[in-house]
DNA sequence: CTCCAGGTGGCGA
DNA sequence: TCGCCACATGGA
């Protein structure tokens, strides 16, 4: 009965997690995962189980759509290569319990703006932010439980961000005008077709360019572009760096760039240097483990 | 009160 | 290129 999927690895409002229609062979899914028992278990690779005790999920191939979805197609221990134990047996002990935690294949529009969301802030307002950008703009769907009802909300389209008003979506944003600003002119730009998703979705696409088209967009830097990357678009070689990252470079790596202030040029030389002891094209998968291993058994930090 | 939190963009030297 | 600074809020 051991459950080999954890999910907590990302998102701020747990919106996927919590609600989300799922358009799957023309059929229409439901998930909840947090609010209604869902058994999920992994097999073997590749091979996964779900049971589930609500009517909102059902249907035929759901264990196909989850296996996609919690990437069980990424083997637990083919994150690292063969040579980090050795290299460092100090982090391997301490990551034993996190090669369980999965990088979810998420919906893109919702990872990026999400993203948007989390410059410079703490995880709890940044699920503030994006539950409130679903309350206030996303579809209502209550769903009945035999002890209560649980509001739920869709996570707004890009349509209704594009014409969402800057004064009235900055109250999702702390106020914050410049980022209301900058998730309405990225919602217009994946409306209107400017930032071209099937472009985007190019596993050919070289990771620099693919960075570099969203960066494209006021308010999405080289992190965020790597984070919706990994979380939006299945680019498991992408490598977010942000301040946690930064930090278990140096202290458990060594790495002198990473006592740097974080330019685009530190980055850019961060972002080589960790694809020397990580699997280059499971960069980012790893370097999720390592960002909550580091959180959690170092910082201490409850929430994830 | 100070510092930090899953950053980005604008500015001057 | 590099170091500051504003942006905004809340928890430790």
């Amino acid at each position: 009965m051991d459950i080999d999927i954890d999910i907590r690895s990302t998102l701020f409002s747990g919106q996927s997690f919590l609600w989300n229609i799922i358009d799957y062979n023309g059929e229409s899914y439901g998930s909840v995962i947090n609010s209604v028992p869902v058994m999920i278990r992994q097999l073997s690779v590749g091979e996964i189980e779900v049971t589930a005790e609500s009517n909102l999920i059902s249907g035929r191939n759901l264990s196909e759509f989850f296996s996609h979805y919690f990437t069980v197609d990424i083997a637990n221990n083919s994150v690292f290569p063969n040579s980090f134990q050795d290299l460092y047996p100090e982090v391997w002990e301490l990551l034993s319990g996190y090669f369980s935690l999965k990088i979810l294949r998420q919906d893109f529009f919702e990872t990026m703006i999400s993203f948007m969301c989390a410059q410079g802030i703490g995880m709890h307002l940044i699920r503030k932010q994006v539950s409130m950008l679903a309350k206030t703009y996303g579809e209502q769907r209550v769903l009945s439980l035999e002890e209560r009802d649980l509001d739920l909300y869709n996570f707004p389209s890009p349509c209704h961000l594009a014409e969402a008003d800057p004064t009235s979506l900055s109250r999702c944003t702390n106020n914050n005008r410049v980022r209301a600003t900058n998730i309405i002119l990225a919602a217009q730009s994946v409306a209107d077709g400017t930032l071209d998703l099937n472009a985007l979705r190019d596993p050919q696409l070289p990771l620099a360019e693919l960075r570099n088209m969203l960066c494209q967009n006021s308010g999405i830097g080289y992190k965020i572009a790597d984070c919706i990357a990994l979380f939006g678009l299945g680019r498991f070689d992408a490598f977010p760096i942000d301040t946690h990252v930064k930090q278990y470079l140096a202290k458990w790596f060594g790495s002198s760039v990473a006592l740097r202030s974080l330019s685009p040029a530190t980055y850019l030389m961060l972002d080589a240097e960790a694809r020397l002891f990580l699997n280059p094209d499971l960069a980012g998968y790893g370097g999720h483990q390592l960002f909550h291993c580091w959180r959690k058994e170092v910082k201490r930090l409850r929430s994830f």
